[in-house]
DNA sequence: ATGGCAGTTCCTAACTGA
């Protein structure tokens, strides 16, 4: 079974790229960030025509997540709301993030972690705040049927010094500061591990490439796109890829697909 | 050097992204 994470910068734009894609790369689930389209304008007709079932979660202009699957997806909720309750969330459901469903006895938490935009803003502070309440989160759900937890998405930080084309003056770069890095390991102790680092121990290999310096060309990238698993299904991936081709087509993403690969169950 | 590009909308200017 083949989980893949794609954050498409707007699906309207996209929507060629992950049509040929989808076509390529036969995977069971694709989960999206940053659609930025409300659900009543997505694009959903030429991927139902592939014969995928669609859950969407969008809003305008920015954000946006989405889960295709080519079987039904079960328990799909959207934001933290149904799980954790109101009063803990606060106004954090307001830009949407946040997808979740069940397939094959695996639940898939699809995310779009803000991006802070620079350290000491508003807006990094509400990156921090959203990491404390997604720990709560992923808790919730690891305590409740099926157990076996598959979180993917664009986080925005890179774990590691070895997750960055340059790693210098990180304590200062939004994506990779202490903080941040803290924050995320604090969600990751629930009990959750990074497939990619499975199989691939080396530097060098990311997902996300700035348009603005011409970045992909001189591979100066960052791996910001992750799949973190339990222990079950830690122990059936079977493959953690990045594919970096629709990086290279015109008018890409400034974000390339991760594809983890699973054992299937017996 | 603090910029560079891309997508969206309040659409030719301002915002957000990372």
């Amino acid at each position: 079974m083949k989980i893949a994470t794609w954050n498409v910068n707007s699906i309207r734009s996209r929507q060629l790229h992950v049509i040929d894609w989808l076509h390529q790369t036969q995977v069971d689930v694709l989960c999206l960030q940053e659609t930025k389209v409300v659900d009543a304008d997505f694009p959903r007709q030429p991927f139902e025509a592939l014969g995928l079932h669609l859950y969407i979660c969008g809003q305008k202009s920015y954000n946006g997540v989405a889960i295709f699957s080519k079987t039904p997806v079960e328990d799909i909720t959207t934001g933290f709301s149904p799980i954790l309750g109101a009063e803990i969330v606060g106004d954090l459901d307001e830009q949407k993030r946040v997808i979740t469903g069940v397939v094959n006895n695996i639940r898939i938490v699809n995310l779009y972690v803000p991006n802070g935009s620079a350290v000491g803003s508003e807006k990094y502070d509400y990156k921090l705040r959203w990491l404390k309440v997604l720990r709560e989160y992923l808790q919730a759900l690891l305590e409740q049927p099926p157990h076996n937890l598959c979180v993917c998405g664009d986080f925005n930080i890179a774990l590691e010094d070895r997750d960055i084309h340059d790693p210098k003056n990180r304590e200062n770069q939004v994506m990779a500061t202490p903080t941040e890095r803290l924050a995320l390991q604090e969600v990751l102790n629930i009990g959750l591990s990074d497939a990619f680092r499975k199989f691939t121990d080396e530097g060098g290999h990311f997902s996300w490439w700035d348009y603005r310096t011409r970045a992909f060309s001189h591979n100066r990238g960052w791996r910001i796109d992750h799949h973190y698993l339990t222990p079950n299904l830690y122990q059936k991936a079977i493959s953690c890829t990045i594919d970096i081709a629709p990086r290279k087509l015109t008018q890409p993403s400034d974000h390339t697909p991760v594809i983890l690969e699973l054992l299937e169950s017996p």
